[in-house]
DNA sequence: TTGGGTGCAAATCTTTTGCAGGTGT
DNA sequence: ACACCTGCAAAAGATTTGCACCCAA
């Protein structure tokens, strides 16, 4: 394991995580670092994107239907997609943590980590659909 | 949505997915469809992968770190991925039904599904841990 | 000084698609 | 015959990587 040095990209990616809740995929990560570094490129959005990830600083959420996504909370939560717009949106599930150790008392390895995705309708796209 | 027509190729595929529980990538579908069928072409593979899909007679697993994986196994279940030599297992949860009702109840939109992802050791690898 | 980090561009990998000809119904 | 399906190949997307230069420690 490499010794890790400050890089500012590094520190605005995450920063920018933090104060998204729509989980952005990396483009649109590299979209708003442009304007803060407009030669920023996007190998190293993604570099940082994957190293931030790797030392648990941020959780990358694989294929919800097209790109990665990217989350900057990560306390084990949930995540719900609409398969009507397809916003992906965080989930308050208190029973995770149970629900890991059911499943691990009916398996033979070892279980770490838990992810789970719901999807439906969200709250907006069932409004439209009643009218 | 267009009339289904019979292909054996497509057939070919849906069999070979019953037979295996390891969830294949579309390239191990092709590779195994290639013995039969000397001409068959990946993009026939894919296409018809993704109609069985459609129509819900496999499931599609998207990216648990590379290419997607299909399943034979239609009937909910959850999958287990292991972190150290990345087999895909089928997991046997009762509690998913009771886990999405828990999960509605504290969300204001509607969820008609759930897929959850549990990794860890998996026992071969547990095993070589201890060694 | 040194090894990690960056920008740039090319390469890779996976999946999709256009097209012309083949095939089930 | 009419759609649907196929093989082939090119295209499209997403992500990774090689390289030369830059910068934090």
């Amino acid at each position: 394991m490499a010794a890790l040095k400050y890089s500012r990209q590094r520190e605005s990616i995450k920063e920018f995580l933090m104060t998204r809740t729509d989980h952005p995929t990396a483009d649109t990560v590299y979209e708003n670092m442009k304007i803060i570094y407009p030669h920023i490129s996007l190998g190293t959005v993604y570099r940082n994107l994957s190293l931030l990830s790797d030392i648990g600083e941020i959780r990358k959420l694989s294929n919800f239907g097209g790109s990665d996504r990217f989350d900057g909370r990560t306390e084990p939560h949930c995540h719900f997609i609409c398969t009507s717009c397809g916003c992906v949106q965080d989930l308050e599930t208190a029973d995770l943590t149970e629900f890991i150790q059911k499943a691990e008392a009916r398996f033979r390895g070892r279980i770490t980590d838990c992810t789970a995705r719901f999807s439906g309708l969200c709250e907006e796209c069932c409004q439209k659909e009643k009218n």
